[in-house]
DNA sequence: GATGAATGAGCCTTCATTCAT
DNA sequence: GATGAATGAAGGCTCATTCAT
């Protein structure tokens, strides 16, 4: 087998893996897990079922798919962009606008996201290992970054894993709110109103007195 | 048929019914929707599906009936608790213990209730249209008593209805933490760090201050 | 539940039991167990495909079932019918009309057993531990007459087991060939044949005289 | 096209034959023919799909060929070994070498051949007519021979087509029972072995004795 | 000619729902 | 009314075969 026979192969498998995972999106998006159906998915691809069970090994690899490189893209935004920030707040702040922009511009993962028993502030029925840990990586960083913001005084003392999940819920919330509106115009609104929801849930008054008189 | 042959038949078509939702209850609360077998369900309640079909229409139904059933039992208690009381902040916080004690005294609704995709805070895949009822009704009555807290100055300025849902959210994500650690013994801490979380929640820093005071 | 009841459901699963068994023979010695349809066997059997999983479990156990009901007949048969008789030879001569009785009456069986690569005299190629062990203990008791034979100087010298295997491929031969002669006419003469055969394969030279002269 | 493009053509096509024919023979004797992959066989002949069909119809005539390829080779070399041998005895014995040396030499083959539901001694699921023209050959050859040796006053009176029929059943298990020791060591054991069964099984009284004196 | 990606018919199995007893 | 046996539609998945490159 030539490398260049190889590459191409390599490219439309990659081809397919976008196309189906995109397919599999909307699909799970609209119908949950269960009732999704695997010739939808193929159908919505435009492949036969053949070909889409040549690139996944079943529906839930597939389900599972979408999670690890949704979650692991997100993950990497969220950390690129929050690391950089000395400030834990100023760092919250911008975790949450790349949080809500990823998911804005994707909807139909947003929904699965939501609504599939998997929303990470709960961690409930998650179905895969790898869910699990995904869900845990993306709550550590947070969490991280929440104690940091504690032994800085700038936070209200609670549990830091605790406080990540309700962070994560409130986005939610607001996400939910967006998508039931069906409101694409006012992203920005969107990200203003979560970060002040987010600032008042984790600072301590005095952080918030100093914030109001900047 | 004598009317006391119907009320004979009422009574009995009554105590299935509950006997029903309780076992329904369970095994939704361990599978899953999707999971959940008809037949397990009948069992569970000892009795034979065919019995079960003439109460409930379906698998949905017997599902929304449980939404229904628990739903309606927690407006009327969180009704009944906050509306003699005058002050807002008050009637939340009676509100929240309300809500906090129906749920951990009934596990099974409550795993249901918080992953089963239809958690209230989002209204997200609710499957009938009389979940959305119920649904809308509890968050009316929180809306109602938070725009009452915002009209009197002691709530945060922003859309009752969505307060309502972060409330929501709060405390579900209090109460997932709490299933997930098995922890039965300590309720009154919950209670008390659930109403710490809906004080800082609600409340304008005015108010805060205030409440330190006392 | 009563016992009546136990006993008339117990009743019906025996009855389908039957039914299907019989069934799933035809079709399993129609087609073979890869190409056989489960449909068609509940075709066949006048009954559902939910009723036929109602009494198996699956394709493997309703092919095992098979090996089981009639093999465990065929040994008990066989074995009742050896154990009176002290002479060996006698006892196998007595076995060999057993077997050919038992699967003349079971063509279809007999058309499984035969070609289903699961003849006795290789067991090759055997689908379950449960089947492995059936084609052991016929084979055992056969070598252990065998032995007998040998032990008292009626029977040519050679490993019982061994000896055992070419009985039975004897045995298969002549009922292959009495089935596709479709030949339902003679089985007395079969058996004859059988008996004959079998006689020139054990007996040492000495025996076959001495029976000459009777 | 030129007369050497098609030599060229036609030597590339036997090539893949040969190619092919093993692989399938490895394949098949692994997994039988129904869970025989035809991506399997074209792997492992080192090939692909394509190239496959274009030699072999299809799974079934691959199969097929197997037989034709294999059952004419062998039954060239017994012929050809046993036609130039007087003595009927005699020349069953060298056939039995022959085809003993020839099976143990294809241990996939002879899986096939013993396990495949299609043993010789049986004919009978065979898939097509091919198959059951190569089955009446071999037979034929053996039972022509046994003729001669039952008119010569040599061979016990019987139909010679089920002799034929019985000797191959002895030889299988004999092989059978060599291949499941994995006791490729005593190979002309194995042949020993299996010309004392088969004197035995042809041989009248008085042929036996008359070898035994010498 | 060779490739192997693509196809899709087909089969085992499950479970919500019905209905004869 | 109660039962639970019976139904059969539906879906995940495989693999023989085809055909565009």
């Amino acid at each position: 087998m030539s490398p260049k026979k190889t590459n191409v192969r390599e490219a439309r498998r990659e081809m397919y893996r976008t196309l189906i995972l995109e397919a599999a999106e909307k699909i799970f998006a609209e119908s949950g897990f269960d009732a999704a159906k695997m010739q939808d998915v193929a159908s919505a691809a435009g492949i036969s079922l053949g070909t889409l069970y040549g690139i996944f090994e079943g529906k839930l690899e597939l389900f599972t798919a979408i999670h690890e490189e949704r979650g692991r893209e997100l993950l990497e935004r969220a950390s690129s962009v929050t690391i950089p920030l000395d400030d834990p707040l100023e760092a919250m702040l911008m975790g949450v606008r790349t949080y809500i922009e990823f998911l804005v511009a994707r909807p139909n993962y947003l929904r699965i996201h939501l609504f599939e028993g998997d929303a990470w502030a709960f961690g409930g029925r998650l179905r895969t290992e790898e869910q699990r840990r995904q869900f845990s990586l993306g709550l550590q960083l947070i969490a991280d970054l929440y104690r940091r913001g504690m032994e800085a005084g700038l936070f209200f003392e609670e549990d830091p894993e605790l406080m990540a999940r309700l962070m994560i819920a409130q986005h939610q919330v607001l996400l939910a709110d967006f998508v039931e509106r069906g409101d694409d115009a006012k992203l920005e609104a969107l990200i203003q109103r979560a970060q002040t929801h987010l600032t008042r849930l984790v600072a301590t008054p005095e952080t918030l007195a100093r914030l109001e008189r900047n």
